[in-house]
DNA sequence: TATGAATGAGAGTTCATTCAT
DNA sequence: CATGAATGAACTCTCATTCAT
């Protein structure tokens, strides 16, 4: 009976505007998180940008938190994303990793900006739910890119120091790419001196990858 | 005459108990802004941790803010002395880096972790004051890690992309020395796998090195 | 449609009930600082008096001084619609100055006494909006006087020894408005008292401007 | 013997140190709320600017509104010192009047301005004592003014409302007195100007008063 | 006497969250 | 569902006054 309902056209409006009045407010709150940060946004603002009422927010979103967090999942998707196509494009392990690293600051950075600053500059300190997802975010990220150097590593037929050092050197990896991305992101810098900065960041990510997994024989 | 009366022993005792208080108040913020962060501790939780009334907190610091950024210069000089020191002592470019690697992560995230925390946890979003000193501490460090990578290139005699590249290259290091040491600090790992850690940690950073100045072959 | 929206019965009450609080915020505000003075006001017993919370107060204004600016504009235009009111009311000009005077202190201060002493009371070395507010009510009430002096002027046919002679004899009146109704406001003499200290000031003002005005005789 | 002490030389150099001491504190506290106001200047302040400790202040007065009690009654002194002085040159009350009027704009506003603000810009809403104060000097003053008008009126021969008429004048006379001189000091007028409405204020008054001792035969 | 560090009550203001309508 | 007024705890900072030395 209620699943009868939902197809009813004025379920199906109703729906849509649901749906839309979430997407508005969760953009709302994205634009005003990457330019002010998170403690500095207040809830009323992320209302009136999104044109409801304060109330809506909440009817929508448990608390100003869990707007983060939704945020904070989708900005993580989204650089998955990006970095598993190319990964999954290149011939290599090697040329993956390469083409990551550039995607990760020519496209992520670039075209999904505010995406990037949710990430990578909103810091600690915010409750626990968040804190938990932070950490989470660092796993899976780690996770993918020591996949990745673990197949380069095979490739390679190299030892590491112990099962643990892929995912090590995946933090290490992921710590480039934070800031890196942070500078990218807060100092306006030139697109040439963006472009150089990018391909030197990968430069030195490839290298640390090379030397271990390399000439090891 | 008048500055004889300085050294008077009451004088003499005064400015020691003045000096311990001052101490004593810095002690008290350090440990609960690296505990809680600077957001979360209040002025009130400072001075009673410090055993002083919050107006003594205040006759000694102008506001919260000044407190942080005397802790984050202090924690700043410590860890440049640290990796100072290191460089200072290796008999190579190359040696130094490595050194000076394992000290970050053996000596001061170890033995100073209040003020790696201090240093690596306390997010942008503050006043303009403490954004000033945040970004002054980043080109500090890279100042001296771009000097370092500088020395090794000449004696490796490689060329780079740029004139900029050492110093991306430093940002590269910084980036894996916060995640790294972020991680270290936030994870209770047992001793051997921080050991772990640490080591693979500085070979990434060594092997994107070598790889950049030199090619070794 | 939209429009038809806001006559809502719902919509009326809650119109009411906002202004409703918002009057007896404000009533409060005045009571308490004709009473105790600004300064010695806190919001919070403002929130007390008018039984709100604080962060209501803080809801239909701005900060505390908006408080005071909004009586002061009150108590501004009271005063200004009864002293307007007499002189449009007067056959001549030298009546509605007559009548004026009795209406500031018979009714003025008699009935608005907490308006009076907002206005007359609070003194300076508030923020920079209530001294603007402060400067501007002094210079509107000293146009009213002295359009009324060179009315007054113009009829008996002399000369002031310049421009600005009016408006400095309208000074001098509110000199006078001044100081004796913070006398009044603030003795507690009798009723007949009262009105016999309303005649002399009256007198003296008309006596000082007749004697101006001319030699009539 | 303690008699006998205090002819000692160094006695009498405590006692005159004691003496200065008195006065450079009540002088940086004259400077002082003269400059920003009694609420907006702290005691440290004034401390710091007669170059003594706080306590030291504290030991010569009572507390903050001691030094405000001390300096309005000396500025009390100071005024009725000129007036007085004016009236007894004298040859007639009228010209009595007259002259005060110009010292009062001329000396006590241009050369005493320090104590000038103090007497009439230092607002009510202080403690207690500072209100008595207040009404002593607003008395004292009044009583001065009055006597010299009841000797007018004896002059005239002229009958007035009541016995209190003339302290309600004299109250008038004050009233123009404060606003006039409050403009004065507040606002910057170029001299000419401020001769123009010294010269205007002292006409109205004169021309009040006698107007109501005047041709009423 | 003189010092100045210490006090601590109190002020204004903010804002995440709730809930009656 | 949406609204937005209401809440009130929490926070930073000020400053007159005290008192051991």
């Amino acid at each position: 009976m209620e699943q009868a309902k939902k197809t009813t056209p004025q379920a199906q409006r109703r729906e849509r505007e649901r749906e839309y009045r979430y997407r508005t407010i969760l953009s709302a709150a994205e634009t005003l998180f990457a330019a002010k940060g998170f403690r500095k946004t207040s809830v009323e603002e992320i209302a009136d940008q999104s044109e409801v009422s304060v109330g809506t927010v909440y009817f929508y979103f448990k608390d100003k938190e869990e707007l983060l967090i939704h945020l904070f999942d989708e900005s993580l998707y989204q650089l998955r994303s990006i970095l598993g196509k190319e990964f999954e494009r290149a011939d290599s392990p090697v040329k993956g990793m390469e083409k990551a690293g550039h995607a990760f600051f020519d496209e992520f950075c670039t075209h999904y900006s505010k995406k990037a600053l949710i990430l990578f500059r909103e810091s600690p300190g915010h409750g626990k739910r968040m804190e938990a997802r932070r950490k989470n975010m660092s796993e899976l990220i780690s996770k993918d890119l020591s996949q990745a150097i673990d197949r380069l590593r095979k490739d390679a037929g190299c030892k590491f120091r112990s099962k643990n050092s892929s995912s090590i050197y995946a933090m290490c990896i992921l710590g480039v790419y934070e800031k890196v991305a942070y500078h990218f992101l807060t100092e306006p810098d030139d697109p040439d001196r963006a472009k150089e900065i990018a391909l030197d960041a990968v430069d030195f990510i490839i290298g640390g990858i090379k030397d271990i997994t390399g000439p090891a024989a």
